[in-house]
DNA sequence: GGGATTGCTTC
DNA sequence: ATCGGAT
DNA sequence: ATCCGATGAAGCAATCCC
């Protein structure tokens, strides 16, 4: 690479296909400072050039991350050809196909004052006035980069800033949030106070973004940044930006309707190969909700409504990442909305609340869509811990027909297994739900479809059993056959009220919970309601 | 190789 | 996820 | 207000096992 000649930058490009300037290298002209400019370029991949206009040409590094704007932080830097003068102007698109294909846009320019320049040394010092960056650099080209062999080599340099931020008041980026959670609850009463959102029904997930390049992590800060490449272009759209989001990676079903069933493909992959094809067959979309982080501020304490604002304006919705709505004031009108759309709830977050970093404590409400209805009560599973000796679940059920409907067709009730539920019953609910099984426990099955069958494989056994009879110092094969002694089956006597979210796919609840024993309905009268 | 089981994560 | 109970 | 430990369904990955 030699200075003051534009040849490597020649051969690079063909001038009849990019709009990049030719030039020539031309001589100093009167004007006192050098210039220099920052071009952010979307290329291959995203990184930003920086070039120093010195001795008729433009010294150029190609820097991956972007300019460094607060000390002592280290960014690789790569030396690339020089390019002419009138690069200092280039903005535009390289087409397809050329060198450095991609969009170029001037992120900075300005002049700058050399304090030290010494290429062969691989030292440079320079002092930026710029509208964004202003102060001194330093860039040294590294050992590794100095050791190595052949001309052609990429030299390796760092780019560091040497005076304190611009800024005084610029704060590191998180590196990781605990998201602010809702708690459940009705419409509040006071709507003109609140916001409402619609609650998307996928896997909550922080985006941080710096230097162009994401990273997601999950609720419980797992990072699974490359289990979605169709959102790694997110972070060119923010550019430059470091922000943290906090939102929702949702995926949609054939309707068009946000599915957790449907985003589960895409859950726990590991393999590049699957991603690559699940992502492609059922791609996801980022909503962000909220804005955590911005340029140097933490922007936490702000009021929901300015942080609202500050997201809106941060980038423009694509099919892949969307600021979705929010509506002041009015609740109703949203849950109705999302009621009739199927939709799994509503958000709503006071306008006055800050950001806190996983509070449940109730500036943000979830008013969920809740679906009730009874069951019959054909068995349980035994409990563990505090629960041992008494009910671990229920087992679920209704029948396919009503007893009218089953006596004209002169085919018999088919009990069809529902699930289990596990929650909801206080001690003393499960003591008295305890007893009136055991007084109805029989050996058989009542189920006709969907039943637990002890000798064939299937989820419905995946009951905590085997992790007692481990802890027991049982083997596997002894706790498999452990745990089928700890489904006992009752006479379908009992009704009980669940209420529970939606039936999944293979027929059983989702999220159950159990309101309370009904004896004001037969059991045989028990039909499945929602469809 | 393939089915069953177990582990872990999401909700 | 939901829930009850303990802290 | 928060935490803890019971419990639910479902999918993928790793391992077990024949």
């Amino acid at each position: 690479m030699s200075p003051r000649s534009l040849s490597t930058y020649k051969d690079k490009r063909d001038f009849g296909a990019t709009p990049e300037p030719a030039g020539a290298p031309k001589r100093r002209g009167r004007r006192k400072d050098p210039r220099f400019v920052v071009q952010e370029h979307s290329a291959t991949a995203m990184h930003w050039d920086l070039r120093l206009e010195h001795d008729g040409v433009l010294l150029s590094w190609a820097v991956p991350k972007g300019m460094p704007m607060e000390p002592k932080l280290n960014r690789m830097a790569i030396r690339t050809e020089d390019h002419p003068l009138e690069y200092l102007d280039f903005e535009g698109e390289i087409p397809k196909g050329s060198y450095g294909a991609g969009t170029m846009r001037i992120w900075d320019h300005g002049t700058y004052e050399l304090e030290e320049l010494a290429l062969e040394d691989g030292k440079v010092h320079v002092r930026f006035e710029g509208e964004r960056v202003h102060g001194r650099y330093v860039l040294v080209r590294t050992k590794a980069a100095k050791g190595g062999t052949g001309s052609g080599q990429k030299e390796q340099w760092l780019l560091r800033r040497l005076d304190p931020a611009d800024d005084p008041d610029r704060e590191p980026m998180p590196e990781h949030v605990k998201p602010m959670l809702a708690k459940l609850a009705d419409l509040p009463d006071d709507p003109e106070e609140w916001a409402f959102e619609v609650k998307w029904d996928g896997i909550r997930a922080v985006l941080f973004s710096e230097g162009g390049r994401i990273r997601i992590e999950t609720r419980n800060q797992n990072d699974v940044t490359h289990m979605y490449p169709e959102l790694t272009r997110f972070g060119r759209a923010l550019g430059s930006h470091e922000v943290v989001l906090d939102g929702e990676i949702v995926a949609f079903d054939e309707a068009g309707k946000p599915s957790f069933q449907t985003l589960q493909s895409r859950l726990g992959l590991t393999s590049e190969a699957t991603i690559k094809t699940r992502s492609a067959a059922t791609p996801v979309r980022y909503l962000a909700f909220d804005i955590l982080f911005l340029d140097g501020r933490d922007v936490r304490d702000l009021p929901y409504l300015e942080r609202r604002a500050l997201l809106r304006d941060l980038f423009e919705d694509t099919p892949f990442w969307q600021v979705p709505n929010h509506h002041v004031g009015d609740g109703e009108a949203l849950l109705g909305a999302v009621v009739e759309q199927g939709l799994e709830g509503v958000m709503a977050k006071r306008l006055d609340s800050t950001y806190k970093e996983a509070s449940r404590a109730g500036a943000w409400r979830k008013i969920k869509r809740q679906q009730r209805q009874e069951f019959v009560i054909c068995g349980w599973t035994e409990g563990d811990g505090r629960r041992a000796g008494s009910i671990g679940a229920l087992l679920l059920a209704y029948y396919d027909s009503t007893p009218a409907k089953a006596k004209r067709s002169k085919q018999p009730q088919k009990l069809i297994y529902a699930g289990s539920v596990g929650t909801g019953f206080t001690d003393a609910l499960l003591a008295t739900l305890h007893e009136e099984l055991t007084r109805r426990e029989v050996k058989e099955s009542p189920l006709d479809v969907g039943a637990p069958d002890p000798d064939s494989p299937g989820k419905w056994q995946n009951i905590r059993a085997r992790d007692r009879a481990k802890s027991k110092g049982l083997d596997p094969k002894t706790a498999a056959k452990a745990k089928r002694g700890l489904i006992h089956y009752a006479k379908p006597e009992l009704v009980g009220e669940v209420e529970y979210t939606e039936f999944t796919r293979d027929g059983t609840l989702r999220h159950p919970s159990f309101k309370g024993l009904r004896d004001d309905k037969p059991a045989t009268d028990v039909i499945r309601e929602d469809a």
